[in-house]
DNA sequence: AACAGTAATGCAAACGTTTTCATTTTTGGC
DNA sequence: GCCAAAAATGAAAACGTTTGCATTACTGTT
């Protein structure tokens, strides 16, 4: 039984009496082939249980249909609302996605970045603004449409959809300030190679001014690692009455010590977030944060990058910025009344 | 000047004065060419900035190098963790992953599916166990290696690598009675097209014995929703002593409307997940909770597709349980104490 | 130094599509 | 019904690899 393994175009074609070429453009150009024709071509496939060979399209310097996206990770709240509605304008859009994780190793990165391409994926996201030169490089000579998402910035090197994590860090500064606090700590992860985390900073730092060494502390973005850096804060000499984290995890692990430690939120202290994450209105007390609308980023950039695989002239710069919004609810309080002491 | 939009393979073996046999060679059999040769080949990539295309390798029949993923959606903890895991196995053997979400539509899955075929992926990962039957069907028609995880279960269809939902549902139940509780409630999500939530079920009643009508509840995966349902359930006339939620994420609504009503936990209620997700350790109070280490599965599910995606002879099952491990921790108390009235 | 055996390389055909160009069919105006 | 114009289809050449087979280059033995 000499049954080919599957069937291919040529056994479709065979089977709708009509050549390769035809089925192709019944695929490609369905407005170049007659209506019954294709009824005849659709009929073949069902028999046959014709799957199309995205890779040998992809061979003729056609579109692969896949888009490719590098994250840090996936498996955290940042990114995940993120990841979903990227993937879910894409898939409305009808391609694939490729994805790849490199932990916040931009080497990685750009190696993940080779192997994408290697897939000739149509458009690549990437997270942040800052990348390896190479990277950057590597993406102009091959000519590949990109987006950087979640950081918002004028000038940067790609078309960026995304907030501005700077003013993000004066929000919630300003908040702070405009309640009457003017003991103010911040916990903040690890500033290097974290373009959104170091923006966040300076710009709480350009409201809050100066802020002590004692009352500046480092926490990865785990809240076990946020509580011990908060506890350690809340516990010296010297203790603020309020504390801007920079991220809604990180202050879930700050009110969690605080409350540890017989320290009353928002009356003793004032705790703010940033981001929003899922499930940071539903704590108790609702937390108080800047939202960072995670879904529309990732909508609005495979959008634009959607936009810019169209093959159409780079018209209007597809940088759009995402608008920041002030939570106010329920850990933070003016300081009026706070400890006398 | 007629330079050529890439470097080819042609272009590469030019340059390094070889023949385009032996530089494909050199990729996908470096043992067969001497390591001079590849000096010489990996000098002239280089200098080109040659990538390969997967597309033209992918059409001989040679493997594509990608892996498809189709989950219900990505941006919850539940599955977050798993598909980090899997990714992150699957980079470190060297292939790519295709990801698609269907929203829990199984249709939509199906056409996912179809879509992760035209790109010839070399092994798919689904969620759960039951899935159309002409989905089976057109992975076994395309003979495409799959894993079916999250749940397991002896007699799936596919090899799965999961944990067993229903002993999930019997653990947690078993914890409550233990602890002296005879006033048990649940509050589940829609079981309907959720293996994993129905088998959880199941395994609780079994333990439970029957739980009468005003003590069940439904909410979706949602903290809000499921706080609303536990007010619900808690304001009546006859409250339980005990809910067992169908997962973490409605074990902390439950909480939130317990706190809400004055209601103690675990003093006045005792509260049980399902899941152990991110967080859940770290909630005040922290959660009692059955784990399901995801991680562990989305690691397992890719050695066990990549095993069967080796061409070996499809040997020893690759159907595996990961254990499940009862976490007793600060939402579940004995019943003793509990509301003399 | 000649030989067999093995290791390394090259040649050319194949893989499944798409597309240009040429050819055939259909359409609509008279 | 005839004709030009437009629409639909077909033939064949490409696309960038991989691989079976044939050839050439080494290796060690006598």
């Amino acid at each position: 039984m000499a049954q080919r393994q599957h069937a291919d175009i040529i056994d479709v074609a065979k089977a709708a009496k009509v050549s390769p070429a035809t089925v192709s453009r019944a695929f490609n150009h369905p407005n170049l082939v007659r209506a019954d024709t294709r009824a005849k071509i659709q009929k073949a496939v069902d028999e046959l249980g014709y799957i199309r060979n995205r890779a040998a399209s992809a061979m003729h310097g056609e579109k692969s249909g896949a888009v490719g996206l590098i994250v840090p990770t996936i498996d955290n709240a940042i990114f995940s609302n993120l990841i979903q509605a990227f993937s879910t304008a894409l898939q409305d859009a009808g391609q694939s996605l490729l994805i790849a994780t490199h932990g916040y190793d931009q080497a990685t990165e750009h190696q993940l970045l080779r192997k994408l391409l290697e897939h000739r994926v149509d458009g690549v996201g990437l997270i942040g603004l800052s990348h390896l030169d190479r990277t950057f490089d590597l993406l102009a000579a091959r000519e590949t449409p990109a987006v950087l998402m979640w950081s918002f910035d004028d000038n940067a090197r790609l078309p960026c959809v995304g907030s501005d994590n700077f003013k993000a860090g004066v929000m919630a500064a300003q908040h702070i300030l405009d309640l009457g606090h003017r003991k103010v700590a911040t916990v903040f992860p690890p500033l290097d190679g974290n373009d959104r985390a170091e923006r966040r900073f300076a710009g709480a730092l350009s409201k809050l001014g100066e802020v002590p060494e004692e009352w500046r502390r480092t926490a990865r973005y785990h809240i076990g690692q946020a509580r011990e850096a908060a506890h350690d804060l809340l516990v010296g000499p010297h203790y603020p009455t309020a504390v801007l984290a920079g991220n809604d995890v990180i202050a879930r692990g700050v009110i969690s010590a605080a409350t540890g430690l017989g320290i009353r939120v928002p009356e003793d202290l004032t705790v703010m977030g940033i981001g929003d994450f899922t499930g940071s209105a539903d704590l108790t007390p609702a937390l108080s944060t800047v939202r960072i609308d995670a879904p529309r980023v990732g909508q609005a950039a495979a959008e634009a990058l959607l936009a810019r695989m169209g093959a159409k002239p780079r018209k209007a710069s597809a940088i759009q910025e995402i608008p920041l919004e002030l939570m106010v609810r329920d850990t933070s309080a003016s300081s009026r009344e706070t400890r006398a002491k």
